[in-house]
DNA sequence: CGGTATCCACTACGATACTG
DNA sequence: CAGTATCGTAGTGGATACCG
């Protein structure tokens, strides 16, 4: 690596840059609206601080990020990999389906589910949704708290009233989260259970949101269907 | 390398596959249709057969590629990666002008040349075009032959009578064939020279045509701008 | 919080040669 | 033409510890 290609296309060129290990996932972090170092680290926690790092300068000497005040955020130039990187995303959500145990996370799912929440859908005031993967024994249960607008995920009971409890495996949710499945598909497959009064559960679906790829897909499928 | 990212995310898995080094340079080559063994190598010279042959058997495991008799050819899966490797060039080719001389090479330009010649705007009978590397010793000249809706490019001299010759540094048609500048910007700055009758020498430059990641380009930028 | 430093195992890759 | 075989090394990247 970090070798050219000796090609003068473009495609080559783009690829001397973006195909290095971590690379792209750095960029959607970047591209999803994470600026700092430690919010970063989240999005790619198999990734060595290290390594991190020493990304993200690659990607500055390139001209695809800024760093300024503690802030990575991405330029004009970067922001504009924002439709390769969908496109290859949204290929990925159609050809690849399956995903091991070891791509399974929960933290990573909370993590994204968090930044993803429609917080205009819900209720006025302060509303907490538990969420609990029946599979798991170690970040079994979580809450997901939005007030003002604020949306918060957090692995331990932060002590207000749960509205709703949903309870799946965390390869359900996943699935449902990614957009493999639908929730009205999920629930009719027993697949999660939505325990609430019944006019809240109706509602609790469109209190996740789920991937943005999952949306670009939705799109590109309705396009091409006519 | 090999190694999954630990991410359920569709651009991760994507990437699991994509991110080894010259592998979507393949699907480039593979997209632009090649399909034998021999004929992708041309595509990445500087790659060993070893590797390529290692690429090719990954990218069938994972059903992007199918090998049958001798043909490499992508399936409707492969096929689908179109539009990102698509936005990939598309991006390389807007934010990364630059490239060294190592990534220069006569033999790859010609090759390139030779896939995208516009066989229909070609004079009926047979035609031959010399191309000169002005700054070059070896592969300095080329002969581009069209004939009957075949292509010819060969570094030997067939023994045909040549209509025109082009003369250019070899940065300088790589450029042109990119689509960084245009025949006639080129032309006008008098870096490229077409030796030919008047008549003739207008044509040429329809004779050639240009890498499909400048007509994206193009395009794309024609429908942001209006 | 926001990184750097160091070390080491591993292996991917490139080069070259060779085979059916 | 269509690949395999072999081998050495450069360099990645994971782990861990540490610093400002």
């Amino acid at each position: 690596m970090a070798t050219s290609y000796g090609q003068f296309c473009p495609l080559a060129k783009a690829m001397e840059i973006l195909d290095e290990r971590w690379t792209v996932l750095i960029v959607r972090e970047l591209l999803l609206g994470s600026t700092r170092f430690n919010e970063l680290r989240r999005g790619v926690p198999r990734m060595s601080p290290a390594l991190l790092s020493k990304r993200l300068q690659a990607l500055e000497r390139h001209g695809i990020v800024d760093h300024e005040d503690g802030h990575y955020r991405l330029t004009a130039c970067g922001r504009d990999l924002h439709t390769a990187v969908m496109s290859l995303g949204v290929w990925g959500l159609r050809w690849i389906e399956d995903f091991g145990d070891e791509d399974l996370d929960p933290h990573l799912l909370m993590w994204d589910v968090r930044r993803t929440v429609p917080t205009a859908s819900w209720p006025p005031g302060r509303t907490c949704v538990a969420v609990e993967f029946t599979d798991l024994q170690r970040a079994r249960r979580w809450w997901l708290v939005v007030a003002g607008g604020q949306v918060d995920a957090c692995d331990y009971d932060p002590g207000y009233e749960v509205t709703a409890t949903v309870r799946a495996t965390l390869r359900t949710l996943t699935h449902v989260w990614r957009g493999d499945v639908s929730w009205e598909r999920a629930m009719r497959a027993r697949q999660v259970e939505i325990e609430a009064p019944r006019d809240v559960r109706r509602d609790v679906p469109d209190w996740f949101g789920r991937s943005m790829l999952a949306d670009a897909l939705a799109a590109q499928t309705a396009v091409s269907a006519g």
